[in-house]
DNA sequence: TGTACATCAGTGAACGCGCGTTCACTGATGTAC
DNA sequence: TGTACATCAGTGAACGCGCGTTCACTGATGTAC
């Protein structure tokens, strides 16, 4: 910043000036491509086009490079679950808006892990070292990490009377299971290679037997 | 088997005898120990005291290996869940029998990716080659896969009058996204590290969200 | 404003590793005569 | 029953590969005087 001209290729010079942010860019990238695996440390310092060496710099490990990729694809389908909650309109109702919101946190999951697998994987290979990092690294636009979107959701659910208030402990993680457990089924699964329509139906069906069930 | 002695060490033959078998039951042992990442041809070659060539006698390449093996875990499964049925007393009821028997499912799936995680990640790491592979393979000692027996107790539940007959097709899915997203939860997500009667409570409070909302 | 200097981000070469896979081979086995 | 032989399952050495990681280094940067 200081007293840099703006000119266009400012970032070759020698000192990078973001390189870890360049890294996990460029580490998601790969996930994206092909999941946990294909974060390839070497690969991530070839793309950026600094010696392999640098990334030692700013990460301790390879685990710590791909723990902060899988940070940013957290935070990717947070993101895309407020862009599926954002369309929704509260026309009155508020029971209504309520159930619709959970079923925007199901769709936008569903809709997340078939358009980008590579990350949705990427955002579940978890270590250890993960749960103790800062959850605003995992969270989208509005700080909250898909886990506490599906909370949210589930609390207003209780506020609009719609779910008993003692039914609401734990209920995430049932609500969780049935989202997850399809998306794994629809990527990974015998359901791989559904397309759009049908992929969209059994969606429904499962966000339906959830509301039911809940 | 001809004239061959029953001798003790008759394995240590410059002929193994039965090589497949024995490669594919260490990689099952491996896959047992850290999933499928961990089936490494050499390493099976290695525990069965072989040379790493052999293997190219039985198996085309490693992927072929642990196609094989993801067989032989499905098919583990698939005796986990018929032991679990296998306890069911039939007595009287048949609407009653026949919703033991789908929790039986859910709970014995449960159970074994609680007890095996490695050879339950194992099961599906599926490539499209198995997808064709004789289905024999992949199942228990009643012949059927884990989503077969999945499939017989919906069956079963229609029969009885307790599913109606209208909501059976594709009910399958829906029962096993829920499971399997509780089963992926409890092994790498964010409940992993729940213990037994606690992963327990929360196994049937999902079985009978499926139950209610199928 | 000008110069000396400490800092520390990035370099480049090297390491050991274990993997999957290939290839020409060998020798125990069971069969044909 | 005895011998010659074809078969083919397993050998052993070698390959190239790309990985993660280390280490002594260098040189642009910003700061202290």
């Amino acid at each position: 910043m200081t007293s840099a001209e703006a000119g266009p290729r400012r970032r070759e010079k020698y000192r990078h000036g973001d390189l870890r942010r360049a890294l996990v860019e460029a580490g998601t990238e790969m996930a994206r491509e092909g999941g946990p695996q294909a974060v390839v440390l070497r690969e991530a310092t070839r793309r950026v086009g600094v010696a392999p060496s640098a990334a030692y710099r700013h990460f301790e490990d390879r685990r710590a490079l791909l723990d902060a990729v899988c940070s940013a694809a957290q935070a990717a389908l947070a993101v895309a679950i407020e862009g599926e909650l954002a369309g929704l309109a509260g026309d009155g109702n508020p029971a209504e808006l309520a159930r619709a919101r959970l079923r925007g946190v199901g769709t936008g999951y569903l809709r997340f892990a078939r358009a980008e697998p590579g990350l949705f994987r990427t955002a579940f290979s978890a270590s250890d070292n993960l749960r103790s990092a800062a959850s605003r690294d995992r969270a989208g636009e509005g700080g909250l990490t898909p886990f506490q979107l599906l909370g949210a959701a589930l609390d207003e659910l209780v506020e609009a009377d719609v779910l008993p208030r003692e039914r609401r402990p734990g209920a995430e993680f049932l609500a969780w299971s049935a989202v997850h457990g399809l998306a794994m089924l629809l990527i990974d699964g015998p359901l791989r290679g559904l397309e759009h329509p049908e992929a969209r139906e059994v969606g429904q069906r499962l966000i339906d037997m959830v509301e039911r069930g809940l």
